[in-house]
RNA sequence: GCUGGCGUAGCUCAAUCGGCAGAGCAGCGGUUUUGUAAACCGCAGGUUGGGGGUUCGAGUCCCUUCGCCAGCUCCA
């Protein structure tokens, strides 16, 4: 008989016959690791324990302690799930059920939507099916067994029908139920124990909105009962942060059915935006031009820019009251009209890069399905830049913004994951135009050192770009900055610059925004710091409050004094109780709260209250609380 | 846009089977002058998102439309 050598992740060999499987060899280090043991890693590629090992290879036994072991079983869960609705609903059509973050779906074919109740059941007969402990058994068939097996399902075989004929087909069984799976999956139903089913929803079967709706159930799932009950504390706590719920409590931002996806944003939040745009405005003294464009412009450019073309259906076009024609459109992007003003001069090597920001108001036409809140709306504001450089200035550029973007995040607290995006379908230029920009962005963001993530297909449509993805508190990520390359525009706006050799030589463009858009920004920041913004940011940053009438007047001197250095500071007298006007600045997320009672008159000073210590309060003088705001402030720290 | 759900006072929510539209908070008026998270009393607030229908009678049932929410699709 021959044998097989598995290196373990110690480094030691072990020789066992050839066929032996993941779960004897587990047997064999110890019985502990026999019953934790989930799955294995065979080379690289994660397996069903029961396979048998035909091949030398590095091997490593997978336990609740391994992240790849969670999606195995993220993955078994969608199959009980689907074992239990094809219990209650023996017709339902079974389309996919992968595992995903933080738990899993799956889809079926079914007459009627599921109701909150019909999971509840679906949920209890999950139970009873992973109380029964069904191994889960593997079984690889020939193209006519796979096609009588799910006779009576055609989503299956449609997706049989795709298989190539060198695929394996697998299918996997668990006690009445069987699927269509390449796995892996863990031993037995029984090693499901925290889970909960979450919502139901429509989805178009293959994601292709031309097919049937079909019925998503989704569901999460965890090894341990803590993680279960901290993911469910999660999203409680998500719902709570909520920006939405939060900007109303705050009075920051309002919406009206008359303006779907249009934002109204009150003197609270108004201030808010102002702050960070000012902020970015100081960052962007020295080597950056802030221009303004015109809103609306002549189908003519977008001609040009590919826009009238690609992107029409995003548009919102005016009707020419003198041509009777829909030949004018509100911009939805800034590039095209820096591109106009780029062309306007003549522009020598020596000004390269040249650098345009702008902060104009741009319109998308987004389907009603889309709006949501403020991460999705149909007027906003980005913080774009344009900027027109040499082939041999990308490197450098790449670095810079990169560099410029990361800080700008941290003084939020927000960290970034970046995205590479290559070309996508729909798009406009040559391949070898692509290519050259693709390799000139790749190696730019190469010589960062950063790590990055690939997407590809989801590059814009005149360029691939760098996404600065960044984490909200319900971990969803938003794509906020972004650096795009462009060498398309450059040829389509016939852009020039004279070099050094005294001829015309085509720039490239970089398209970079750093908070992507400010209402999405605004969405995350009230979401990340659960409206409890930074002192700098705050709309209110000091509220004082005399104990009584008889210091009133010595409040509103001390109020007086803040903001005239430029404090966004409030007094909140009258006849309040001063507990009530306390828990008002508290639940309206005021950093600082000042008390002035006849104590602090007599010397001068004031009661400091910092929001969410309670009453541990420090009392000092007017100047010494004017200097530490005042330093706080202009630092941008992260307090209180 | 698609599928489903939901729209009751500024906000959060009640209103049994189709049978008098209600409460708390916020607001306004008064009393209270307060030492660190809600003082007390009173008043006002509504074409139940809009339109149409069924019915003796509609917040409740039906149709339609607008908006919101979740997901799909799309995306800053």
């Amino acid at each position: 008989m021959s044998v097989v050598k598995l290196t373990l992740p110690d480094g030691s060999v072990r020789e066992v016959p050839k066929g032996t499987t993941g779960q004897e060899i587990a047997r064999q280090i110890g019985p502990g690791l026999a019953r934790a043991a989930l799955a294995i890693r065979v080379d690289g590629q994660i397996r069903d324990l029961s396979r048998p090992i035909e091949e030398d290879a590095p091997i490593a036994i997978l336990t609740d302690r391994d992240e790849a072991a969670l999606e195995v079983l993220r993955h078994s869960a969608a199959h009980v799930l689907a074992t239990a609705v094809r219990q209650l609903y023996p017709q339902a059509g079974i389309g996919f059920g992968p595992p995903i973050e933080d738990g899993f779906y799956y889809d079926f074919d079914v007459p009627r939507p599921f109701t909150p109740e019909d999971l509840e059941q679906i949920e209890g007969v999950m139970r009873e099916v992973a109380a029964k402990d069904y191994p889960f058994l593997r079984a690889e068939v020939d193209r006519a067994e796979a096609n009588r097996r799910f006779a009576d399902d055609p989503l299956k075989l449609e997706r049989i029908s795709e298989l190539k004929d060198d695929e394996t087909i697998t299918v996997y069984e668990d006690g009445p139920f069987t699927d269509l799976c390449r796995g892996p999956h863990i031993p037995s139903t029984g090693r499901l124990k925290h889970f909960k089913l979450l919502s139901g929803a429509g989805a178009y079967w293959r994601g292709d909105e031309k097919r049937q709706m079909l019925q998503r159930i989704y569901g999460t799932a965890w090894f341990k009962k803590e993680d279960l009950e901290g993911h469910l504390h999660r999203l409680e706590e998500s719902r709570k942060r909520d920006h939405r719920r939060v900007g109303r409590e705050l009075d920051l931002f309002l919406f009206h059915p008359f303006s779907p996806g249009g934002v109204f944003w009150t003197d609270r939040g108004t201030t808010m935006i102002n702050t960070i745009n000012q902020y970015l405005q100081e960052l962007q003294r020295d080597d950056y031009r802030e221009v303004k464009t015109p809103l609306l412009y002549n189908k003519a450019l977008w001609e040009i820019s590919g826009h009238w073309g690609k992107y029409r259906e995003n548009m919102f076009l005016v009707l020419d009251n003198e041509t009777g024609e829909h030949d004018m459109s509100l911009k939805p992007m800034n590039c095209p009209s820096h591109y106009l003003m780029y062309n306007a001069k003549k522009h020598s090597y020596r000004d390269l890069p040249l650098r345009f920001t702008t902060y104009d108001v741009l319109h998308r036409n987004e389907i009603s399905g889309a709006l949501s809140g403020l991460t999705r709306v149909r007027q906003f504001q980005q913080d774009d830049c344009h900027i027109f450089l040499m082939q041999s200035q990308i490197a450098e550029e790449v670095q810079r913004l990169t560099d410029f973007i990361l800080a700008y995040y941290k003084t939020f607290g927000l960290t970034a994951t970046l995205k590479f995006a290559t070309r996508p379908e729909v798009r406009v230029g040559d391949d070898a135009l692509w290519d050259r920009a693709e390799g000139a962005l790749k190696a730019a963001l190469e010589a960062t050192g950063m790590p990055y993530q690939l997407k590809p297909g989801d590059g814009a449509f005149y360029g691939p770009k760098i996404d600065f993805d960044v984490a909200d508190s319900i971990g969803r990520t938003w794509q906020l900055g972004t650096i795009q390359l462009d060498y398309n525009n450059p040829e389509r706006f016939d852009m020039k610059y004279v070099g050094e050799d005294n001829t015309e030589h085509r720039p490239v463009v970089i398209h970079r925004a750093v908070s992507g858009s400010f209402e999405r920004f605004m969405a995350i920041l009230i979401e990340h710091f659960a409206g409890a913004f930074p002192l700098w940011l705050a709309p209110e940053q000091v509220r004082v409050l005399p104990i009584s009438d008889a210091q009133a007047d010595a409040a509103r001197l001390v109020t007086s004094r803040l903001r005239d250095a430029g404090i966004r500071a409030h007094l909140s007298a009258g006849h309040e109780t001063l507990n009530y006007r306390i828990r008002d600045g508290e639940v309206h997320k005021v950093p600082y709260m000042l008390v002035v009672g006849q104590r602090e008159i007599d010397t001068d000073s004031v009661a400091l209250r910092v929001r969410g210590a309670g009453n541990k309060q420090e009392v000092m003088s007017v100047s010494e609380f004017l200097a530490k705001a005042l330093h706080e402030i202009k630092t941008r720290a992260l307090v209180p």
